[in-house]
DNA sequence: TTGTACTACATACTATAGTTAGCATAATCA
DNA sequence: TGATTATGCTAACTATAGTATGTAGTACAA
């Protein structure tokens, strides 16, 4: 991902709001989505195409819909 | 993709449902969203694990916002 | 029947998503 | 101050998404 679109930004900041809304770190919100601490990171600073499963893990963790991401 | 995730399915029968209600073929989804027409064939199938770009893609194809997937 | 349009499916290749380890930086707090 | 917590960032590996070709089957129309 060099120059990322515009898509993967606003989900990232998505992501990341709603997370500080929670007021959990990466790594809690990693450990809950049984993702890696650092793939939390690089979805927030939108440096990874994300795929829907994960994005479902995401959404679980976050205790949103998935529509709720976008 | 072996033994499809439930999120996959559901995600492939809306598209389906919603290229069909366009009346519109597997092939002019796909040349509308520049995808190939046999990977518009497997996203609706559950075969693949689709990204947040090409479901991007898909949606404008479509037009339907993003959230209306889901 | 023959021809056309649409879809399923089976590979196979190549790009890149997913996962991890390690180190650096920044912020907060005792 | 030093210690702890949280995040950024690089680099590497391996799994698989993305892309494409070709064949087969179905359905409908001329």
């Amino acid at each position: 991902m060099d120059l990322a679109p515009e898509i993967l930004k606003k989900f990232g900041e998505k992501v990341r709001m709603l997370r500080k809304r929670k007021g959990i770190s990466q790594e809690e919100l990693a450990f809950r989505a049984d993702l890696h601490r650092t793939y939390i990171g690089m979805i927030e600073r939108a440096e990874k195409n994300i795929t829907l499963i994960n994005i479902e893990k995401i959404a679980k963790a976050l205790e949103v819909k998935i529509a709720e991401l976008f």
